[in-house]
DNA sequence: CTTGCAACAGACCAATCGGTTTGTTAATAT
DNA sequence: ATATTAACAAACCGATTGGTCTGTTGCAAG
């Protein structure tokens, strides 16, 4: 990776973290700047904007992150106890010390989704591919599911309820709260089953 | 009521609508000074900063705003339809033109719970009440429920779920989304019938 | 009549923001 | 050897922010 490369790539990782943990509006560029140890004069050659800085770790971020995270549970063989196993160790992994951060994807969307279009269009286009990816997933039991159910409707369904569980978990600080929501959540899912 | 009272109404209605709408850190104070035709010495007049400000709409407006909201499903002899009938009220009233506002209390909690402290736990406590209001409503008929639920989970469930439906709609500025997730809540919830 | 204070008005201020411009350097192409 | 360009560094800029400071006005008590 060339020179160039490397200071792009930096940027958008400290960008990533910086947004992660404050928002993009309360990112300042200054922080990235010095985080990063460049100056704006980098910053700006590698992109025209704060915006556009925004919708790059958003795409090359955010995007990969997310469908790595939820990739497993859908491609599990058993799509229910993929599902149950991911937010059991979600409940691991969310920390709740000093403070919450909860999903980019979720914190954007309530952020920026009134705020900006093209960070409204890219949220919205990553929640349907979630949405589908999990349709798809619970679509390949159907069989063994109850047979009133709508998986579209389904599928968003669980999707707000951890969505929820996180900002739930922010207002807390308590990772038990988080983790009662998960269970309850396993509770409903294993339901689905006939 | 006084001049000075009414000014001070007219600040806190204003500002309520204003972070409810920008949310608190995007709300300039010139914005609020300008709609309601005041100076900037009558703001500093009534409250000693922005964050007192924020405060003060917090616990006159959307404490009481919130409660009310959420009371006549609560209190209503079934719980189980009151909070459906609530729901799916909602339903018709989430707007999703331009903008899709949504709760205010999810709101501040995404955005300030890692900003400030004081939002933090004020926030906290409005969401402990209103689960201890759920307990206690959903209490009044456990008899009727299956016997292995914990209330306070079920409870935290439902309002995470009701949150992460806002989340969404909000991306997707689709009131359909927002009622397939509430209707798919109203099945968990009758399904805690015995 | 005047003194005093509540209730403002509005000029002012330092800090910070995103963004621009100019300058520098090292490497590469000719 | 020279010209060009990629890849920055950093001073600078206008706009805006929350916040302060110095008035000014109207009523009310003495």
């Amino acid at each position: 990776m060339s020179d160039a490369e490397q200071t792009r790539e930096k940027i958008l990782t400290v960008a990533a973290d910086e947004i992660h943990l404050h928002g993009f509006q309360a990112t300042g560029l200054s922080t990235i700047i010095n985080r990063c140890g460049i100056s704006k004069g980098a910053l700006y050659y590698h992109f025209t904007n704060k915006l556009e800085l925004g919708y790059a770790v958003f795409e090359e971020k955010y995007i990969p992150i997310f469908l790595d995270t939820w990739q497993p549970a859908l491609s599990h063989e058993d799509p229910i106890e993929g599902l149950c196993d991911f937010f059991m160790s979600m409940c691991d992994a969310m920390v709740c010390s000093e403070a919450v951060c909860g999903c980019p994807l979720n914190n954007l969307c309530e952020e920026m989704a009134n705020v900006d279009e093209g960070f409204r269009l890219r949220i919205l286009t990553m929640q349907e591919k979630l949405n589908q990816l999990m349709v798809e997933s619970l679509g390949r039991v159907k069989s063994d599911l109850r047979d009133n159910i709508t998986l579209t409707q389904v599928a968003y369904f669980i999707v707000a309820t951890f969505y929820g569980a996180t900002t739930l978990c922010k207002g807390s600080r308590n990772k038990s709260l988080f983790q009662q929501v998960m269970l309850e959540l396993c509770v409903y899912i294993r339901a689905l089953r006939k």
